[in-house]
RNA sequence: GGAGAGGUGGCCGAGUUGGUUGAAGGCGCUCGCCUGCUAAGCGAGUAAGGGGGUUAAGCCUCCUUCGAGGGUUCGAAUCCCUCCUUCUCCGCCA
């Protein structure tokens, strides 16, 4: 959620800004509900400080009559204030309560038209509309050169017999796999390997949260109102299937406030997570690309505004050294503002080399959000001096685990149809090769 | 799911015959005093959000908030209803 009080004083830069991602929002309705609102409100404030001191005085002239009464003086007099001032204050009420039904509606359509405006591009994110425009920042290592027709991951995984379609189509449907044997620990090692290597050597803290989250939550991060069709919702109860981790782990502080010097706090987390994927059939239906459900690790950190893009850039390189260490050939781009997700102000995403794509192919999204997340879940810090902040929230893919499995079973497969097991993975894995 | 007891400021914790209690007291924190240094002691300050005014920073003023939402009332942390949540006991259960 951006601040209404920068939409108010600079609306031009924010429609401008916006401009940079392809959204073109009606900040004039916003604006005038704000209008609206900041008047009306006004005139209910006054109208309750004249109700407040009415109130009060009925209280002192009560107060005043009952010490007569003990004095055997007479009250009367006082007690036709006490009415006067009931009167009033009961008038007063009714006008209050008249602004007040006024006043509700354009409040719940001002926060309603506010919680669909993403987020603005931070300046460093490239122009562009599509992802044409997005800009390759760097590559590591070499896609390798095969003596032989190299095969995709879901032959590989079927002829090996680690991966099963068919039969996760029996079970749940499309986009849903099966692991078996070799597959199955090959995903957990993946697992381990990963949540290891970043709380054990970059820092963070291992947190297993919630996978299904309510409402609240999932407004939070973003996901509501804006995506509901993207997800997994469950029918009898406000219970939400998460998309990524994102959403419950940045959950974790909604509402908190950071006490001076806490920050910046980091969290990891391996959950499922559930897409609908809506609006992409017929996309990358074969393989482990584009599921319904699939594991990812996620990274996730809280940080003071003035660090927020330094921390961006070492949660990236966080993600990327778990394809250094597996020996995966990948590349970082930027995306340009029309390919930025709704709530980021900067993204890294990436990409991992796939030889049957013949193509880089996005494995981890790393993102600075700025203090949009943290506006609408009220997450705070408090600084050395002065009244709470808003902080700044970052996450990214440490990483998805099924397109990690994909790329290691084609980019390590053999001529025979084996597929050697990366260095880094052997002793979680307890062997070398997969073969059948 | 059933029964009972709670949910108050950064934390702990008073406050139920409704009325200077936005909230005693304590802890923590900040500033000052005291002190050879530290500790102890003394004094002052210390919730958030939002409107309006004013300013160079600052400040003034009003409103809202005592789990959430309704209700009663001139007026509610205090009374009533609904919901959420925590704890204890019972039931069920991987």
């Amino acid at each position: 959620m951006l601040d209404i009080k920068l939409i108010r004083e600079e609306p031009e830069k924010v429609k401008e800004a916006l401009q940079k991602r392809g959204a073109d929002v009606g900040l004039e309705e916003i604006l005038s509900l704000d209008q609206a609102r900041r008047e009306l409100l006004s005139a209910i404030e006054a109208k309750r400080a004249e109700r407040n001191s009415a109130s009060e005085g009925v209280g002192k002239l009560m107060r005043e009559a009952g010490q007569a009464k003990k004095e055997g003086r007479s009250s009367a007099e006082l007690e036709v204030e006490v009415g006067k001032l009931k009167e009033r204050s009961s008038g007063l009420g009714k006008e209050i309560a008249e602004l007040d039904n006024q006043l509700r509606p354009i409040e719940d359509s001002l926060r309603e038209l506010l919680l669909l405006v993403p987020n603005i591009p931070h300046e460093t994110v490239p122009v562009g509309l599509d992802a044409s425009k997005n800009e390759i920042i760097r590559r590591v290592g070499d896609p390798r050169e095969f003596g032989f027709e190299p095969k995709a991951h879901w032959d590989i995984g079927e002829d090996l017999n680690i991966i099963d379609f068919k039969r996760a189509a029996k079970i749940a449907g499309a986009r849903f796999a099966l692991y078996l044997g070799a597959g199955a620990q090959l995903e957990r090692a993946l697992i381990n390997f990963m949540l290891d290597i970043q709380s054990r050597e970059h820092g963070y803290t291992e947190v297993f949260p919630p996978v299904l989250v309510n409402k609240e939550s999932m407004t939070a991060t973003g996901q509501l109102p804006k995506f509901a069709e993207d997800l997994f919702k469950c029918a009898d109860d406000d219970l939400w299937l998460i998309p990524t981790a994102e959403v419950p782990v940045t959950n974790i502080h909604r509402e908190d406030v950071f006490p001076v010097g806490k920050l910046p706090v980091k969290y990891t987390a391996y959950t499922p997570c559930f897409r609908r994927e809506a609006g992409a059939h017929g996309r990358e239906t074969r393989g482990l690309i584009r599921q319904h459900q699939f594991n990812k690790v996620e990274l996730v950190k809280f940080v003071e505004p003035e660090t927020s893009y330094a921390e961006l850039e070492s949660l990236t390189a966080d993600a990327e050294s778990i394809l250094q260490k597996l020996e995966l050939p990948y590349r970082v781009i930027s995306l340009c503002g029309g390919d930025l997700g709704f709530s980021a102000a900067k993204t890294y995403d990436i990409e991992v080399w796939l030889p049957s794509y013949n193509e880089y192919k996005e494995i981890s999204s790393c993102s600075n959000f700025e203090d949009f997340q943290a506006r609408r879940a009220n997450i705070r810090y408090r600084p050395m001096e002065g009244k709470p902040l808003f902080v700044h929230t970052l996450n990214g893919s440490g990483l998805a685990i099924g397109r990690t499995v994909a790329a290691i079973l084609e980019n390590y497969q053999q001529e025979d149809g084996s597929v050697v097991v990366p260095k880094v993975l052997k002793t979680y894995l307890q062997m070398d090769t997969i073969s059948v």
